[in-house]
DNA sequence: TTTCATCTTTGCGTTAGCGCAAAGACATCG
DNA sequence: CGATGTCTTTGCGCTAACGCAAAGATGAAA
């Protein structure tokens, strides 16, 4: 795919180049380093010294964090049109999470003095890297509080919900989440265990409410899922 | 306590505001409205519209996020020379949470318009905002983490420690947390139950690692504490 | 000092969810 | 096509933590 096809199809719902013009952002994303991964590959790692920022031009990512006991949560799943890894403006930070890609992915890196440079001839950057961030921690703190109030079964409902608004495709058969995820990853995701969630999705798929196969989830009836997360 | 006194007193330790001279720390302030608040008092409260950022110049906020079903979660404790909701610079936004003083608290306003126009004359506030919110995010993702990958008492240790780094100030028999810190919001805080906090507590007083009294907890053996937080 | 409200502790029964094991389903590759 | 590796399901026993109840401690107010 052609950049500038893709810096157009990002453009219009990009949270991060909102108040840039088109030509501008063209000359945002060609004065960065443009990044091809394969599925699977890692973008950046935790701990690693946060040199650059990146921008999703298509593709996906996931954010990983890493418990010392092995054990790891995923923070977040980052899709075109997004930002990530901001704190690289700052000095002496490492990556407090790995980046990898979830099938192939596009992506363009800023290091900390381009990124400056950017900031000080598009303006609306800085604040849009402030309300990006804003938005983020906010998701987090409503997943935080969902975690401490909330049993397993109410937390993947909203974590499916969450998800699908996020990357649902429409199918004949209801709403498709475009990407592969397994049950592991939704454990992880939202904290329990692969048995647990393969349990409760079972049943929902008895309900109809979803249908499932290997590492591919469709929400049936988004309605009912819905209902059931507020009032479970 | 005077404002260039509390001025002074916070101005050396304020990420807030780095990179801002003392005189046009005083006039930032200056510019804000001064709020001064009882203890248990309200500053924002989570669904309103959100108008105003503030700073505090003294005393201590309590972070809240209300749950549906009437439970609380203790989002995170903000001292003096830290600011708060930020989110207040972007149109159309709510508080995510509540805002509640502990003990007499001292804090300046300031709304959209003039804190826009704060960041047009010095620059370094909005690069010191965008950091503030990383830093925070960074917490949370640590904070999310740990709930997902460990047990209760271990978060609990951890939680003990994180305030301890934040609010607490030596005393003769170790480091004792100087805000009132009951069992139920050290349960808000880490996502449990105040029986659960409330036993461990006793086997850990039991120890020797800490002593408490009514909403009131002493830190006396913060390695052994930390130790157990890493290695449980 | 007594009263009252609030906070804390502890015992005890219950349970949501964990974690292992083993079998089944599915995709990939030679 | 069979073989292999990965993902998913399900049964089963277990335990960490919950949640109630009731008693005890503490501080503030009257």
């Amino acid at each position: 795919m052609d950049i500038t096809a893709i810096i157009e199809d990002s453009f219009h719902q990009s949270d991060f180049l909102s108040g840039i013009t088109e030509p501008q952002a063209a000359d945002i994303m060609n004065r960065g380093k443009r990044v091809r991964l394969k599925s699977g590959e890692i973008l950046f790692r935790q701990g690693d010294p946060a040199y650059k920022s990146f921008f999703i031009l298509t593709g996906r990512l996931k954010l990983i964090k890493l418990h010392e006991e092995g054990k790891e949560t995923i923070l977040r799943y980052i899709g075109h049109g997004e930002i990530t890894a901001i704190i690289s403006v700052f000095k002496g930070k490492e990556y407090p999470a790995t980046a990898e890609s979830i099938g192939i992915t596009e992506a363009v890196g800023w290091n900390k003095k381009t990124m400056e440079q950017l900031m000080l001839e598009y303006p609306p950057l800085s604040v849009n890297m402030l309300r990006c961030t804003i938005n983020r921690l906010d998701e987090l703190q409503n997943r935080y509080m969902e975690i401490c109030a909330e049993q397993v079964e109410q937390r993947i409902a909203r974590a499916l919900l969450r998800i699908m608004k996020q990357s649902g495709r429409r199918a004949e058969d209801g709403i498709r989440i475009d990407f592969p995820l397994g049950r592991q990853e939704l454990a992880d995701y939202i904290g329990t265990t692969i048995f647990t969630v393969s349990r409760i999705l079972s049943t929902w798929e008895k309900k109809g409410w979803i249908k499932s196969k290997r590492e591919q989830i469709t929400i049936c009836d988004p309605h009912s899922l819905m209902l059931f997360s507020e009032h479970p």
